[in-house]
DNA sequence: TTGGGTGTATCAAGTTATTGATACAGCAGG
DNA sequence: CCTGCTGTATCAATAACTTGATACACCCAA
């Protein structure tokens, strides 16, 4: 169900939490669902345990999963409204037709994300 | 015109390339213009050569200057047609209601892209 | 040709980030 | 109690990245 590749430029934490998250969003894991335990998850990945924790806290953090001491279970979402793939979809269309690559769409988002987000972004902080 | 703060977590070569890349495509910079040279913005910025070029080579590579033995031009680009900038826009204000991180946006993007481009895309290269 | 400009390539050093191993604290059931 | 499970925290070693300094190849004008 997961999967890591070394060979990828992304960190494996990176992986093992994209892939969570967006099942979670897509609505492959019900709300309240357990997830593999972080042991399990390292054991069948072959990755230490401390990298799986990591995507689970960064997770939480997102507030896509809720840690107990018994487990981690999925938190009831937003469920990322289909508002957001409706204008994933426009956007995505947009760009094929101005044959734009894949990499190209996504600096665009970027840089727009950027000059749109006035507010202090958690996500990189000073050093 | 360009500005790097040492201060962010964000490397400087990507603050410039981010910048320039903004620049061109909201055609602040015309098609053909000149840019700076390496030496001159490395000075101005208190850089080393290398990493504005650096930020030069990627702009290249996306397409988006044409760096000549006498300088590097902006290339004429598709524009990124209004269009696909007011789908961006869309999309991200939709994300950031949402609160979802940049990473998992484009994450969306991308898996969306894929889905319905059926060309493999690698999108990001092996070590 | 010569001098000053351009982008490019390479290299070492410093810093940052990721990873793996390990020990710890709480909870459930036998 | 105690065994086995859960997530959490810490630490050192490794890997990766970014940066600055420098040398190179080319082009244009004088």
């Amino acid at each position: 169900m997961i999967t890591v590749d070394q060979s990828l430029a992304i960190p494996a934490f990176e992986q093992i939490r994209g892939q969570l998250a967006h099942a979670i969003r897509a609505g492959e894991l019900d709300a309240g669902a357990r997830l593999p335990s972080i042991r399990q998850l390292a054991g069948d990945l072959r990755v230490a345990p401390g990298t799986v924790a990591r995507a689970f806290t960064e997770l939480e953090a997102a507030g896509l999963i809720r840690s107990d001491r018994r487990g981690a279970r999925v938190e009831e979402t937003t469920v990322a409204g289909d508002d957001l793939r409706t204008a994933a979809a426009a956007f995505i269309r947009c760009a094929r037709e101005a044959s734009i690559p894949l990499e190209d769409a996504l600096s665009l988002v970027r840089a727009d994300w950027e000059s749109a987000a006035c507010e202090g972004e958690p996500g990189k902080q000073a050093r």
